[in-house]
DNA sequence: CTGAAAGCGCTTACAG
DNA sequence: CTGAAAGCGCTTACAG
């Protein structure tokens, strides 16, 4: 079944290395030959085989992005600028879902081996520097984003700053008691955060209270879902006294947060993190991450590297800006409107 | 560059063959014999290549979801059912995105001839009935999400159902112009929700005017975004007098429409369609589409159809449900609170 | 239990 | 400009 490059060849009477030609219009071809090849392909309906030219040719034109977690927001910008900046090249484009709760490693390492893809994206995957060195010995097109090493290209976001200026914003305004919603897993973006928030207390001269920092229980995404910044938020409304004010660390979680609070009746000024496109509709205070320009610039580097993978390594490093909405107002400003 | 499966051959001192047998743990083999080949592909890390095995078997096991836009939420939501379904098996899953400014079909059709995949899902992809049975002779494994062809295996939603009973819920209340915010293309879903609409409204004797079918501007994914929804709440707020209430055929623009309504310090009664996770938590009323489910019973579908492809065809016609939340409510009752 | 060999559908030097 | 042939890295009857 399916119609092959000799069924077009013996229909047009040339061999198979001219077919091949003038369907990949590679080598000259007098255009006879070529348009009589050209018309029976269409009539039959010929179309390369991926796999046959895969192997015989040794490129695979796919580019493959590697995510733990498909349906998440955050991805989704970013896939959305990996897509637009792709669909100006021939690549295609491949997106894989590793599994969270498998090992990790073994099957980034299994997708390279395997040699899906001509290039790969690798988003919110974190590794240890040896197992990210060790991955270099592929010698494939990498690139990484939302984790860092030296070996390969990277685009980033300042983590730490971002949710230092998050922090510092409340520090300014007054407050002391300044929560944080934090995630189920140790990545290190969260990490980062975390960091970044206590930098700010510190320099500020206010004292780190580790019971500031809560998680909801809902470990479905890895806690990045709106029922587990719901529970978060629940449980820091049941302080007495309440927190001043609250930085949560992504968009998705400070919607069940907002949730919580109307459900309260209580308004705690917060800030979280990402900027999805409905942060800015529901009015969401956020530190904004580029995840569009994320995708696209990680795309670009992916290109340029399979092009010539001498060229030196890039790695990008945003400075998030932090957006001001309605949720960090203070509670008296908003209590007309809630 | 690469380790083959002759290099472990060799090192093993045995032939391919026994080394193939091995690794796909086909056939007797002895089990010192086996031992020593596992051991050294362990060793030399070996894995087989995708593509020789692709050819060379004739199967690839990989399954493609075929969308025309990746980051959309109801994309997403079917991917998550799809990924949950997936993970019970050894497929592994490929999302292909097909360009929406492009002929669709012809880049359907490109990926069955080029038999990327052992079977294919395509989501909220709409052909014409010829065109789907053209496709039909492929004689791949394919499951249609949000279409509908009597050829194919399928899951989908009423739409005219769940649009009708959105709009009859405002004519229960009594309301009489009753708006509609739509999208700019015309789909095959959209379409059902309009004539649902005007059923609805026919049913209870009150004249359709097609002025109150609205949409925005913006064009980008295809008019489903909050900015689309913004401008067309916007329009929508321009009529004097104002619509009694308003039906909208996404959530993500129903995002846009509230806030247009919260600048406007109006609130019309609203009832969406999709019921996105965040839906919930925004107090989103909405039209509730089974997407995780849909995206899992198409999976299911697709394995047993490359199962057994003399199966007998299915079809699955969710009817959805209405989710009453507080955008639907009556203005005054929400007036405290807005 | 194991190997030699053909074949999957292409691409690509190498000749001519 | 075009063809014969080798080769890509596997799988899989067919023998033994």
């Amino acid at each position: 079944m399916g119609i092959t490059i000799y069924d077009i060849a013996k229909a047009a009477d040339v061999s198979i290395a001219t077919v091949s030609r003038v369907i990949n219009d590679t080598g000259r071809v007098r255009s006879k030959t070529r348009e009589k090849v050209l018309k029976l392909a269409d009539e039959m309906g010929y179309h390369p085989q991926a796999f046959a030219q895969g192997l015989a040719s040794k490129k695979k034109n796919t580019i493959a992005v590697v995510v733990p977690v498909i349906s998440n927001y955050f991805f989704m910008e970013v896939l959305a600028g990996i897509q637009d900046q792709l669909s100006n090249h021939e690549y295609e484009l491949n997106i894989i879902n590793i599994k969270s709760d498998e090992d990790l490693f073994a099957q980034a390492e299994h997708l390279l081996k395997r040699q899906v893809a001509e290039g790969y994206i690798f988003i919110s995957i974190h590794f240890s520097d040896e197992k990210w060195k060790s991955l270099k010995r592929y010698s494939k097109s990498i690139v990484i984003v939302d984790d860092w090493h030296k070996d390969f290209d990277s685009v980033n976001v300042d983590d730490k700053h971002g949710a230092y200026a998050a922090t510092k914003h409340f520090v300014d305004q007054g407050y002391k008691k300044i929560a944080m919603i934090s995630a189920l897993e140790n990545s290190k973006p969260i990490i980062k955060r975390i960091e970044g928030y206590k930098k700010a207390l510190e320099d500020s001269g206010i004292e780190f209270d580790e019971n500031l920092i809560v998680t909801g229980d809902s470990s479905y995404r890895d806690g990045f879902s709106e029922k587990n910044g719901y529970q978060a938020m629940k449980k820091l409304l049941a302080m007495d006294p309440l927190p001043d004010a609250c930085f949560s660390a992504s968009d998705i979680k400070s919607i069940g947060a907002l949730k919580a609070m109307k459900e309260a009746g209580v308004h705690i000024p917060l800030i979280s993190y990402d900027n999805l496109a409905i942060s800015e509709y529901i009015g969401l205070s956020t530190v904004a991450q580029p995840m569009y320009e994320m995708g696209s610039i990680a795309t670009e580097y992916l290109l340029e590297r399979i092009d010539n993978n001498d060229k030196k390594i890039s790695h990008t490093v945003y400075t998030p800006e932090i957006k001001l909405r309605e949720s960090s107002n203070k509670p008296e400003s908003i209590s007309s409107t809630e």
